[in-house]
DNA sequence: AATAAAAGAAAACAAATTGTTTGTTATCAA
DNA sequence: TTGATAACAAACAATTTGTTTTCTTTTATT
């Protein structure tokens, strides 16, 4: 990609997401984008259509790599390969997210923040899905295994939420042993 | 209240209501609920100050009464009164969705249906808080407590959601079994 | 039935936003 | 170096928002 359109699709994200920490999405004018990331009228309109798609943009530029590093710790070990090993998939994902290499924190913690666990939970979904087909595991009850797919992915980003809207004063090993202890008994 | 307000206030919460079934809220305007409900501008802001405002007091028109419904028989049952028991809070709230006296359904099956869920959501962690107060339960875990509240809350509407997008297969008492089973454990 | 108070309507308003167009300049990659 | 591409500024029509002003209609009360 060229060098210039890099630049400002950076500028407008940057932008963005400085807007984002300081009022909730629904406020944020395209006009205040173009004017933080000091960028043109028209170059702002060249990358994106719309904020909808700027915010997809956005997502998909965060969650991304985390979900496909996520993949890839799936591949060895299953969702909870281990009654005990520490190494399970949620815990991958929440070290992930407090790592915070792309200062995605910054992010969850603003007004907007379901809408960014939205995006994340449909990746979530299918992560989860994967692993339950992989394992082929026989349902010992007889809930719908759609059912327990979303009743995970749903917990999971719930509980991030939560996690964030309370400061994020766990650890996310803690964390991970709190889920374990609603999750398992299911699984 | 007079008569005239009863009727702008209805008109223009069924003029939302049909547009929220045709299009996402944020692309609904001002300009097209006045239209469709057939009031004048300086009515609309006479009653409402912003469509946030608007979109806050439909919520509690709608979820008001089954919470406050909902309220009432916490009082006799617990959450989960007995563990054979058919009439758990849950279910109850289920078959008062799916009863529908609001045309909440409608509602809940459209683009915007997580922002009404988020509402809901509010309402129920209360519900759910004064119930572990009430109870004052002893947790065998060292689960806190609010953590134990959000994932049920949580859990419940991210089923709801999954539910409502399934186009409501299920019966409530179907939903209400898979629910107790997920969440009984925890419990 | 008469009347004062309250609510609604219609029109106009400035200010801001959106998405597009046009012509020009700067930057990149080969 | 040069052609292609991206960014820019300025202007635009159309739409939206929230407010003000004036006038009419509907209530509730006497």
């Amino acid at each position: 990609m060229d060098r210039r359109q890099q630049k400002t699709r950076a500028a407008i994200f940057a932008a963005f997401s400085t807007l984002l920490a300081e009022k909730s999405y629904s406020k944020i004018t395209v006009q205040e984008i173009i004017d933080t990331a000091n960028v043109g009228r028209t170059t702002f309109y060249a990358h994106f259509e719309t904020k909808d798609d700027l915010l997809k943009a956005l997502c998909e530029e965060l969650f991304g790599h985390i979900i496909s590093s996520t993949l890839d710790c799936t591949h060895t070990h299953g969702l909870y390969s281990d009654r005990n090993a520490p190494e399970s998939v949620f815990c991958h994902l929440l070290q992930h997210l407090q790592e915070d290499e792309k200062n995605i924190l910054e992010l969850l913690y603003c007004e907007s923040s379901e809408l960014f666990l939205r995006y994340f939970k449909d990746s979530l979904n299918e992560l989860i899905q994967n692993q339950f087909v992989n394992q082929n595991r026989k349902n010992n009850t007889d809930i719908p295994q759609d059912f327990l797919v979303n009743h995970i992915s749903g917990s999971f980003v719930e509980m991030v939420l939560w996690w964030i809207k309370g400061r994020m004063k766990q650890t996310p090993e803690e964390l991970d042993r709190y889920f374990r202890a609603v999750i398992e008994p299911v699984l």
